[in-house]
DNA sequence: GGTTACAGTGAACGACTGTGCACTCAATAG
DNA sequence: CTATTGAGTGCACAGTCGTTCACTGTAACC
């Protein structure tokens, strides 16, 4: 690394910005095996990928790719991590309640809409393969019924809600979670220029589950 | 095989009350195809499916398979007919409308459970490849499209709904079918016993969303 | 009865798959 | 400076894949 006096003097020339230590180029190729596993999942479900191709997408000869991954499903569940990641910000983001439905409402929709749009690859990926079998759909469920619960946790701080049965709360959760998950589709399978009208429905639809809240009987 | 006499004495004996005419033979080999492919769906992606084991489930060997289907994805497609046909039927079960909300609801969350108790590879196969993309995905689509739209019609002739306008409508029915959705695969993922749970938190969505109809305002 | 149509056969092909093994060679450790 | 580690290489293998082609045997047709 650094200039050295009488032996050599010009070692680090080449590329002086990047010092690429070893464990960070292995984890600069981790990285592309999971960009080019991610873009080639654009439009085929992931049990169809092979290992050659995505290590020939990153760039390393096929015996290499289990020096990174045992398995493909290995590289699946590492997948799910880094798309559930974005979920979670996604989550954190929409948190940052105005104390009015309405404004609850559009705001939670302009965050997922949002974030979908910027992270398009990792939300077709975790749709396609919610329902698709396997472990990996396994890994997506567990960290849906997650989401659905902190969502539960914090609509009981809604006035409305307070006096509700955990067990309605999971189930108005549940509910809402499936809503935003029917949005996130038609937002990744619109054609441009529909996003508005996507979001405008996704509200009104949660407006009307909303509309039924303060007339319900908890058990 | 059979003793013959003279020339032919006992033509059909061997199987008396099958005739077995040509093109039924045909029929039971293509329609072994489709049994044989449904059953290995039961755990896995469609794409993953091999044209050699199908043929092998079947009975026949790979290249005969080419008599029945030019390709995978065409048994693909006759797939999604046979369960949409499946799906149709518990559609026009569920019409038999009681005019009281409750007794709509109750009585179609039975329906579903019943058609998906009695056909479950059907609708694992299409809430699988429901968001799996490709051809079959779109196929399934338009068939849901087509099950909301109809569904939109019959909601209609509800007193509450008569003033709503024909996009509202939609929105509404589009919000049960994803409901009706996430209760299918609830009840295809269910241990054993947990049925009457599911279908209960099913009602209780759907009473939550119509509780929220009297007081909507439509555009 | 002789001929045709055609569902199913069996061998062969070229392409692609996951994986084992011996290897290179540069960053790191001592 | 030397020794070690380990990411990446190259070859080879045994399978599986879709698809081709010439074929067989029998139900259906005239």
């Amino acid at each position: 690394m650094s200039n050295a006096v009488d032996t050599r003097t010009l070692e680090p020339v080449s590329e002086p910005l990047t010092p690429v230590s070893r464990q960070e180029r292995k984890l600069r190729t981790r990285q592309a095996l999971l960009d080019t596993a991610l873009e080639l999942l654009a439009d085929r479900p992931f049990a169809t990928l092979s290992l050659r191709e995505v290590a020939k997408g990153a760039g390393i000869v096929p015996t290499a790719f289990y020096r990174h991954f045992a398995t493909m499903e290995d590289l699946g569940v590492a997948l799910v991590e880094e798309a559930t990641r974005t979920l979670r910000g996604m989550m954190r983001s929409a948190r940052t309640d105005p104390d009015t439905y309405q404004g609850m409402i559009s705001a939670s929709v302009a965050t997922v809409h949002q974030f979908v749009r910027a992270n398009e690859d990792h939300f077709r990926f975790l749709t396609r393969e919610r329902y698709a079998g396997g472990p990996l759909a396994q890994a997506i469920g567990v960290e849906l019924r997650m989401f659905s619960g902190d969502l539960a946790i914090d609509l009981a701080r809604f006035a409305p809600l307070r006096s509700w049965s955990t067990e309605d709360l999971h189930m108005l959760a549940d509910l809402i979670v499936s809503v935003m998950l029917t949005t996130i589709v038609e937002l990744l399978e619109a054609r441009p220029g529909e996003d508005a009208k996507i979001t405008g429905t996704a509200e009104k639809r949660l407006r009307l589950v909303l509309l039924g809240v303060p007339h319900w009987k908890t058990t």
